[in-house]
DNA sequence: TATGAATGAGCGTTCATTCAT
DNA sequence: GATGAATGAACGCTCATTCAT
């Protein structure tokens, strides 16, 4: 039951245009790319676009609250499951960023470069909503500090910016071509990064308990 | 005797270009801003940006370029230092960076915002010299690994996104004002993004040596 | 049913634009005007030019070889037009060219003065085209010289050369006004540079056949 | 004794300008190219240009005049010759504007495609002395006409422009590469231009005397 | 819905010319 | 004479957005 776009086999035309619209941006950029390049890709009228949208900059406004609502959602749910480590969490997290990149990567490229490292133009519109998955992430740092299990003097928004910004730098290494985008590296970068910022990058060393 | 500018308390006004623009890129945002902005901020004729620079462009391809290699020399230079621990290194490099951003925040914002975030666009044409940054950090981390000093599953390329990418976000959290910009905090954060990276997040637990 | 500019008395936005441009090129010269100046002229928004042609030296660039065909299509007709002498067949195209300013006088002017006496600049991307009017007019003095009637030593390319220079020169003269351009001067005209060509300017002196 | 730029084995930075001007015209065109590139060519200082020229076009100007002025000099010699034939005096013209041409072809190629041929342009000024060479050459046919050796029906005008315009249109050839330029091609285009002109393209037939 | 012609403000860049030294 | 930094008006072109059909 399609709500828009007609129904009967019709094809949604706004969905078209998203989708063409991640595409474009992708590829060429948002600032780079025309209106009329989404509506070629998408293969629909120029008016048409406007039809749908207010603006272009409403179309990468769709596609980053669309996507980013629904990493909200899955670090909520993450966050909420009980009896779970906290690193055990965090790798959950790590897993479903990178998975999304991996999934749609096209989709992650326009949100990342676009919005979340581009808060000086497009993205101080959305700040509050990317703060918001940082506080999440914060969240599931705070209960392990309350449990004793992460340590006392790193606050837990802190740790938070700390591990959100790993992921997007690896995430940033692979739109950019700088570290190999394979399956393995996705799935031992998962690991890697939670042992990186759960487990630190020196040897552990004795404590007498 | 000032090469550039001419002598007798002359006002070297490429010098000036380059700080209005420093200002205004900060300000409005590179795309966003006018060269005529620059110009006006600058308090010089509007041609006269085109006589000291071919485009817009080139004037944040300068200032990178300046900025940037003043910190590639500055971690170079600490990675050579012998006789320091890794986790001192870091320290360093991060200070080095936070104290860039506590002195000069308009150019740090440019930096990262329009070039080093924005790989997607402007940043695409530095990634070598970006990338050279991640290398200089990595060297680091290598060498600690050699020395046992740092865990061995965790290749030093990664490390080095991990800590890069960790410094950038708390950079970007001042620069939006998500985080406070205290001295204190700066301080702080030197501190606790070295120990999140090199001690991890957890409690050392009791091993036995 | 006209495709293009709508059917229903609607008016073709790009011819009006190509006529107002003809008025602007003649008047003001093709360097010296501007865009806006040939929007306004037609009557449109300054965009429309460009919706329409990708560049203001498309404009000419359609004008030229929209009425240059027009004239290589003429003179080839003439050419091929049997039983016909070689000095009616000049006259022909003399007739047509000299006509043709008659009628549009600022159209022939763009194309003369911008174009075909401007190969250093435009016109170069249309020697080809130039030249190749010259060597239909070849043609019809080669065809006299095959059967004697026209003198062997002047090649047909130079009697060409020769024959276009001296039409071109006196739409010169009209165009800037040198020499009168009445209706009568315009027959006059026909006739003479075919008889000065053709028939020389000596007066022929008594040969013993 | 150098009237301007100084005695004493000093160069005439005035001509030295004006001798590359002529180059850097003839190169890259009269609007193409700028007043830097002039400069550059003549190995002085941007300001000196303009120390003794008003401007970019006074530098054309200058050229021209000093150029056309030599031409009608020379028309005018040959025209006062006595005894000898119009067709001789005509070679003579064609002659010194063809070697005019062989000798220094940029300084042609700039008297011609930037003010002869450009008479919307720049060369509207210098249309009287543009005419004045028409009416030196008509001068002579006039001669010719009177003594009975020329057509009465073709008027001195009418020839005068026919004979320059073929001629010009010969320099256009050479000067696009249209036709070849070789002393050959010289030599014997002076020749076939006056038999075109004076004894017309067509074959002498028998008149009875 | 769907089309694409029409609008027009805005911006980067050029370059002839001036002028202080 | 000689230099080249400084000026600023001008213009081609882009493109988001609107609107008549």
């Amino acid at each position: 039951m399609a709500s828009r776009g007609g129904g009967r086999g019709g094809v949604d035309k706004r969905r078209v245009i998203l989708d063409a619209a991640v595409k474009v941006f992708a590829r060429q950029g948002f600032h780079a790319c025309r209106v009329s390049d989404v509506a070629d890709e998408a293969g629909v009228a120029y008016g048409l676009v406007y039809h749908y949208f207010d603006s272009k900059e409403e179309i990468l406004d769709t596609l980053f609250t669309e996507r980013w609502g629904i990493m909200l959602d899955a670090i909520a749910e993450i966050d909420a499951s009980v009896d779970v480590p906290a690193r055990d969490k965090l790798y959950m997290v790590a897993s479903f960023i990178i998975d999304s990149y991996r999934h749609d990567p096209d989709m992650m490229k326009v949100i990342i470069v676009e919005v979340t490292r581009a808060a000086n133009s497009f993205g101080r519109a959305h700040l509050e909503q990317i703060y918001a998955a940082y506080r999440r992430i914060a969240e599931i740092v705070e209960s392990a500090r309350a449990d004793g299990s992460f340590k006392e003097d790193i606050s837990a928004d802190f740790a938070a910016m700390c591990f959100y910004g790993a992921i997007e730098q690896l995430l940033s290494g692979w739109i950019f071509g700088m570290i190999p985008a394979t399956d393995e590296e996705f799935e031992r970068s998962k690991e890697l990064v939670v042992e990186t910022i759960c487990g630190g990058l020196e040897q552990p060393v004795a404590v007498s308990g």
